[in-house]
DNA sequence: GGCTAGAACTAGACGGTACAGTACTACTCT
DNA sequence: AGAGTAGTACTGTACCGTCTAGTTCTAGCC
């Protein structure tokens, strides 16, 4: 699932293997910062003490840095969200399971890093159309399907009334989601809810999802 | 609520005005389409059929510019929504209300044009932070607000029931919302959906919000 | 351990291009 | 007549990607 610039990378632990990753790591914070157009390659090779020689040594041009670390951080994020998801239990409190699963994903999505990278993302759809595509597959895309899924299980042992699968996991993860994720999207990371009204939010949308879709 | 670039607009009608106009149209496609630091002057004056200079006599800035054309098209989409907005009648069905409120902001926000500005401000939000604001207040903001009020009424006419209507208006609103907006953000207008879609996400959206906030 | 060949790296200059905003002269609409 | 505009050259700056010459690291071998 990870990609890569080139067919080899350098053996980790060497002297290449850890310019590549001060580059990596100065290169993302500042196209974070500063958005496609706005980062120049001087200040990536400045900020990871490398010469811009090595910056081209590494990564064949600005945007296939750029590639690289939007499709990397989009993995790292994707897979931290799901690697964790264990199965729910026969006698499981549904409502505890669900409001759990909304918690971490909200944990993890919402936080500066997470949202700047969805800002950048977004502003470059036009430019690169796959990277959104990408993000998308990985992100809500995925949370969605097993989502779904999960839902066509339980609506199958009684403990759910859904007609539409897929329809009832966009509307849980966006009871969950959205409120938080458009204010932090445009009002800036301040705007970020601490970890209480996070949960809340994880209650509360739980709360009505159940409404609708709990068994009668 | 219409922000100008100046303190004097020149009369309607005339050459002034009409020179203005097409400046405005043309740097609008080309924000739009290019971003703002993809977007050059030399290409907004030759699409506006229009010599720089006369660019220059009408915006002080390329920024001057962009902030006048995003306040512009956020005052008045913001407007479009709420304009038609008539209070319910006490015989009216209150589902059917809801959900052609909901159809009728789904068909306005939903929108190439649209989308692509919220594309635009969300990428730009570390160099633009108060449009964003802006287009959040004018956008969600407002609608949450009208909402939340609206809630409240019902609630105390027993025709809701609602503990917190701030609460209750994300729910409805990103009910509504939230799926079709974010495939369409990141997925590009192609996966806009269309008007049948459309409804069924206000049908359903405001089926499960009245599951979770009808009166007893 | 010490030695060497080759790879990786540094530092900075440079070519080429793009572009915001200005200057200047001639034209044109009112 | 005179304000507004066209056309276009120009200034100054920014920046991607390359090049060059000199330096440092690393791996394998004695």
């Amino acid at each position: 699932m990870t990609t890569q610039s080139d067919s080899t990378l350098p053996a980790p632990g060497t002297r290449s293997a850890r310019k590549r990753e001060a580059i990596l790591a100065a290169a993302t914070g500042v196209f974070l910062k500063s958005g496609y157009l706005g980062t120049n390659m001087d200040e990536i090779a400045a900020l990871s003490h490398v010469s811009k020689q090595t910056v081209y040594k590494h990564f064949s041009s600005k945007e296939a840095l750029f590639i690289e670390i939007v499709t990397g951080m989009t993995d790292i994020t994707g897979d931290a969200v799901h690697d964790y998801f264990h199965p729910l239990g026969d006698n499981d409190d549904l409502a505890a399971y669900l409001e759990a699963y909304a918690y971490r994903q909200l944990s993890i999505v919402v936080t500066p890093r997470i949202m700047q990278l969805r800002r950048l993302v977004i502003g470059e759809v036009s430019r690169f159309p796959e990277l959104a595509r990408v993000l998308y597959e990985h992100g809500p895309g995925r949370a969605l399907k097993i989502l779904a899924d999960l839902f066509q299980q339980l609506d199958a042992q009684g403990r759910l009334a859904i007609d539409d699968p897929v329809m009832a996991a966009e509307h849980f993860n966006w009871l969950v989601m959205s409120a938080p994720l458009n204010r932090a999207m445009l009002l800036g990371d301040d705007a970020i809810p601490g970890e209480a009204h996070l949960r809340r939010y994880a209650h509360e949308g739980v709360r009505v999802f159940l409404a609708a879709y709990g068994a009668r």
